[in-house]
DNA sequence: TAGCGTAGAGAACGCCCGTTCTCTGCGCCA
DNA sequence: TGGCGCAGAGAACGGGCGTTCTCTACGCTA
């Protein structure tokens, strides 16, 4: 599907070099789609950013939850799972911490998605873990890896981070 | 002096609006410095925003030092610093972590400034500790705290991150 | 006072942006 | 087969970018 291909490019495009960086005939020449078609699918580029991060955000959570979900350590796994995405050959950060650094002051539908998938991530740290409190600690450790990881490019921040969550969940 | 004027503008701008969306006609003209001068005193954008971010690394890390330097808790104030920073009205997260998602993969130059900003702020929690695993976890909740508390426009996650921060100090 | 060098203001340059428009050509129905 | 409509390619548009250049006017030296 065409939308599907517009997505798929805006996606590599976007996180690899940051939104501003990347121009609407790059995505045209990426997708393969004419650019009246592409503003046929979306009105305007922050349409195509908002579409791109709230796709991002639901297969994100998905991926997360699907490697969590088997596991006996549930708070493990997810630091596990990071390390396993801080590894991946293009990892560049979190979309939605990189889209809200670059565009918060500029597009308020953009800070929105981004909060809304933060809010989506603690919403589901606090299902795993029934202690509100120490759910919300977890997140700032699984933010803080993320940005220690992606900055020193340190995939091993994921393992600091599943020990001090172990301490926390544990005392 | 023109030099401090020039820093004075793109700290003011950059920080707010994000670097890419300010030209350097909205330095030229809140500074008040000719456009030919500013090239002067820095030879592209690049160098301007280089500059930038490591008069705002040295006066950020000596503003945590001051406060912290008096307290009997080290650790504690370090967090009540970042709570004061986080409830002032212009806060819009940390510059370097905005930066580098914004232009990691255009610029190496900014990418080196974020690195070693953090980089700094990670041996100086060494320094305050003793302990370099414990400091290298209590690093990932600050930089948790910094995301969420402007993300979420939540300056209490100073709080929650000073809380389990005592957790793993003790611990 | 005459002449020179410097510095400032802002126009100019070439390029790229997001978005729209035109023009071409192909597929469908009578 | 002839006429119609849609869709694709890419040119065009207005504007803004980073950077350079021109031109003016002022201040110092003799």
């Amino acid at each position: 599907m065409q939308e599907t291909a517009v997505l798929d490019a805006a996606e590599d495009l976007f996180y690899e070099r940051g939104i501003q960086a990347v121009g609407m005939d790059q995505i045209r020449s990426t997708s393969g789609v004419s650019l009246k078609r592409l503003y046929q699918l979306f009105p305007s580029k922050e349409a195509l950013v908002v579409a791109y991060l709230k796709r991002r955000d639901e297969r994100w959570r998905a991926d997360l939850r699907a490697y969590v979900d088997g596991k006996d350590d549930k708070v493990g796994a997810v630091f596990e799972w990071l390390h396993q995405w801080f590894s991946e050959p293009g990892f560049r950060g979190c979309a939605f911490i990189n889209s809200f650094g670059e565009l918060s002051a500029t597009s308020p539908k953009i800070t929105a998605v981004a909060r809304h998938h933060k809010d989506e991530v603690r919403a589901y740290l606090r299902g795993l873990l029934r202690d509100d409190s120490t759910a919300d600690q977890v997140l700032l450790l699984v933010e803080g890896a993320i940005v220690v990881a992606s900055i020193q490019n340190d995939p091993a921040a994921a393992w600091r981070a599943k020990a001090a969550a172990e301490v926390l969940v544990s005392g």
